[in-house]
DNA sequence: AGAGAAGTTCTTTTT
DNA sequence: GAACTTCTCT
């Protein structure tokens, strides 16, 4: 068993996954094998006999963890992953921290707050301290406590410092430490964790409970930890900690790949590893056994550039493959089709299957350009993270009355669900119930389910919406433990009027909301008959569920994966760790990657161009970079420039005709035949320039007429067969109107949604507007 | 007081 | 073009 493992490693990884004799660091490079090395030393270790659920093994997404799992279930043949203790550090340490939740003051039912309900608190905390938001900008306050935490400084030990309150004062932000300790104490209070706490408490858990530190090192005979070279300061002290007693500890990294500094990534706790483990042993894996030797040579002459590194010389035996093509286009619009036409062409020239191909882009909004372009191309394609799936308003919504009811001090979840659906309890009212509460030191939840007992200036009607309001989900928490969590959401859909509300909402949107929904129940169902067939009973509760789910960021929909045949599309950050035959990198642009706000510093642009260097190895055989000359950005098209990063890799390895600079790809036949698709491409014959006579209105902006969904003439006309005036229905495009305060105007478009419709006016003024019709009360001329 | 429209501002990456 | 603020109508 064990020599069968190792037979199918080469030489180098043999010895690192062989040695368990002490500290160990894999310095590997992109597509040695680093995830191999992983996987055949944990089955190497579970074959030796090493227990399974002695064995710690960190990784640093989801997904990662479970390919991972899967591949060590295959290679041992039996469901040995169950019992690792295998993860990311948020979950394993949330886990931990759940039963320990007593000794840091929170109760085991603490719920967690994910980014947006973190900056909404900040940005609540910094409206009431009335500060100026130029200095005290949220997401940059947010940013300093996120930093503040993986820097194991506690909101009182920032307080106390003299040296960081002097700067403070010296910065203009004098009153950060108020903020952050007003922070701390209102995610205690609320009996709530965030992200960062997460592994700040790990750290004041075993520094306060040394038993339980005990324990733990104790109980890992062995800890593995990939892409150390991304963790921070915390989490590198919790795995120092941990592997003190037994030292078996294998840190698996690539210095090259370190892209999250912005999160407090330490590309020193790599490079320090020396320090920390003296007697460590080094293992390098650099044989690159993924890319055509094209690639690796590209890759390392584009990183060659950056200054600190740990030295090494990552080379490929495989074929020489073709050059890298790079694809200039006129816009972004243009970059979609001809991204389009590239993977078409490929998959007709070289049968590849649409699944053999990655598009990488530097941020998640150019999403939606390529969308529209492969769409148009029918072109199958799946989006991966973005606007990820837990990050829809629909499903926070739910999410945020589960986490209510299992935890009432939630004051985030409560703000979001209080007045959704709409119980006419608005803001005022929600305002006054908070600031009482801060004032008082009554929790917010007791106001709620006795509003009447205190002495808060709201109108008894109110009182009673919102008592009724508290009274809904007390009776969800009664319910909590005595159903599953199937049933537990499903009446809750119902009971709250959520389902309702979206299902009477027919637009295109409201019915993607509604699916949204429904598919959320359905991963629910999914997880309680999954862990009711799992051999140890793990809970089926909603308490379980919200457990397992508050810190998975997208939904596995892994049945649909294997089979459908499809586009990836992703960012660069999401992409670390994968790898695509066809890899076609988008908005290779000074300003967008290397983005623009990293211009300035020389650490900043490092990492920028690390993450190149990141988008370039993901690809097997083939890699495109794209460019644009123009994109749409800030409700403009802007002019752009190639990457300087194409620019640093090695010419030679370039297929790049930046001599026919003014070369447009022909895609003339394309564009005839999707003459109808809104690129937002200023050359696309078919869109109409807006008006020239007044390109400058003073008073008001003008709106630009959107592309939606237009309402066949047809179906307007057979609608308005009875004629009652000012009916919704009695307003047609093309139509002369007038309205009170904007005069006489054109009807250019109409979106029909029952009682709800709108049209689309282009006044002679030369405004277009936007307006409700049972609002506008249009005569018609 | 609440709801929704209109106007304004800012735009990175993620557990 | 989203997310926030201000304005306006009911």
């Amino acid at each position: 068993m064990v020599e069968n493992l190792l037979k199918q490693l080469n030489t180098a990884q043999r010895e690192a996954v062989e040695y368990t004799d002490g500290p160990q660091l894999v310095v590997a490079g992109a597509g040695s094998g680093k995830t191999r090395v992983l996987t055949y030393k944990i089955a190497f270790l579970i074959s030796k006999g090493i227990s399974p659920n002695r064995i710690l093994a960190l990784t640093f997404t989801n997904k990662a963890s479970s390919e991972m799992k899967d591949r060590i279930d295959k290679l041992l043949g039996y469901d040995a992953s169950r019992n690792i203790w295998m993860g990311t550090f948020h979950s394993i340490f949330g886990r931990m921290l759940r039963i320990d939740a007593e000794k840091l003051g929170f109760t085991k039912n603490f719920t967690i707050y994910d980014s947006a309900d973190s900056l909404n608190l900040v940005k609540s905390i910094i409206k009431e301290m009335n500060l100026n938001d130029e200095f005290y900008k949220p997401k940059s306050v947010l940013g300093r406590i996120s930093a503040s935490k993986n820097n194991l400084m506690t909101a009182e030990a920032y307080a106390q410092n003299n040296d960081i309150l002097i700067e403070d004062v010296k910065e203009n932000r004098e009153h950060f430490h108020t903020i952050y300790t007003k922070y701390s104490r209102r995610c205690r209070q609320s009996n709530v964790m965030d992200f960062d706490d997460m592994l700040l408490y790990t750290n004041i858990l075993f520094k306060i409970s040394p038993e339980t530190l005990e324990k733990y090192r104790n109980m890992f005979s062995y800890i593995l930890v990939d892409e150390y070279q991304d963790t921070n300061f915390s989490q590198y002290l919790i795995i120092k900690r941990l592997s003190e007693v037994h030292r078996k500890l294998c840190v698996v990294g690539d210095d090259a790949q370190s892209i999250y500094s912005f999160r407090g990534a330490k590309i020193q706790n790599i490079l320090n590893f020396k320090n920390d483990y003296q007697d460590y042993q080094l293992f390098k894996l650099e044989q690159n056994y993924r890319s055509t030797k094209t690639i690796v040579n590209a890759a390392n002459s584009l990183i060659e550039k950056n200054s600190r590194q740990i030295p090494k010389k990552v080379f490929s035996e495989n074929d020489e493959g073709s050059l890298i093509r790079v694809e200039k286009s006129m816009t972004d619009g243009l970059e979609g089709i001809a991204v389009a036409g590239i993977i078409s062409q490929l998959c007709l020239a070289e049968h590849y299957t649409h699944s053999d191909f990655a598009i990488l882009y530097r941020t998640n909004s150019q999403s939606r350009i390529m969308e529209e372009a492969l769409r148009k191309y029918n072109i199958p394609y799946k989006v991966f993270g973005g606007l990820s799936f837990y990050q829809r308003k629909e499903i926070k919504d739910i999410i945020a009355y589960i986490r209510l009811s299992i935890n009432h001090n939630d004051i985030e979840a409560f703000r979001r669900v209080i007045n959704y659906p709409s119980r006419k309890i608005g803001n005022t009212s929600v305002d006054k119930i908070l600031n009482f509460s801060a004032n008082s030191g009554v929790p917010v939840w007791d106001i709620v389910s006795s509003p009447d007992n205190y002495n808060i200036d709201i109108n008894s009607g109110t009182k009673m919406k919102i008592s009724g309001f508290s009274q809904l989900i007390q009776s969800f928490t009664d319910k909590a433990d005595f159903v599953d969590a199937y049933e537990y959401i499903t009446e809750l859909v119902n009971k709250t009027g959520i389902s309702h509300e979206l299902f009477k909402d027919k637009s295109p949107e409201g019915v993607s909301r509604y699916e949204n929904i429904q598919e959320l129940i359905n991963g629910v169902k999914d997880f309680c008959e999954t862990r009711k067939k799992e051999a140890v009973f793990t809970g089926i509760s909603v308490v379980d569920y919200l457990e397992n789910i508050s810190i998975l960021t997208d939904i596995e929909n892994e049945d649909e994966d294997a089979t459908s045949d499809k586009v990836s599309m992703m960012t660069i950050h999401s992409a670390k760790g994968l790898e695509f035959k066809n890899v076609i990198i988008t908005g290779a642009e000074e300003n967008l990657f290397p983005n623009a706000l990293t211009a300035m510093s020389v650490n900043d642009l490092e990492e920028e161009r690390r993450l190149f260097y990141v988008a370039i190895t993901r690809a097997m055989e083939n890699l495109v970079i794209c460019y644009c000359v123009n994109r749409f950005r800030f409700g403009s098209m802007t002019g752009m420039e190639p990457s300087r990063f194409i620019k640093e890799i090695n010419p030679v390895y370039l297929d790049w005709p930046a001599q026919m600079l003014n070369h447009t790809p022909d895609f003339s036949a394309e564009k005839k035949r999707y003459a109808d698709f809104n690129f937002q491409n200023p050359v696309t014959p078919h869109k109409k320039p807006l008006p020239e006579t007044k390109p400058y209105s003073p008073v008001k902006q003008q709106t630009p007429v959107k592309q939606q969904k237009l309402v066949s003439i047809d179906k307007i006309k057979s609608e308005a067969g009875q004629t009652t005036s000012h009916l919704v229905s009695d307003y047609t495009t093309e139509m002369r109107i007038k309205h009170k305060t904007f005069g006489e105007g054109k009807i250019i478009e109409i979106t029909e949604n029952g009682d709800d419709s709108k049209a689309i006016i282009l006044f002679d003024s030369g405004e277009t507007k936007t307006l409700l019709l049972k609002y506008a009360k249009l005569e018609i001329l």
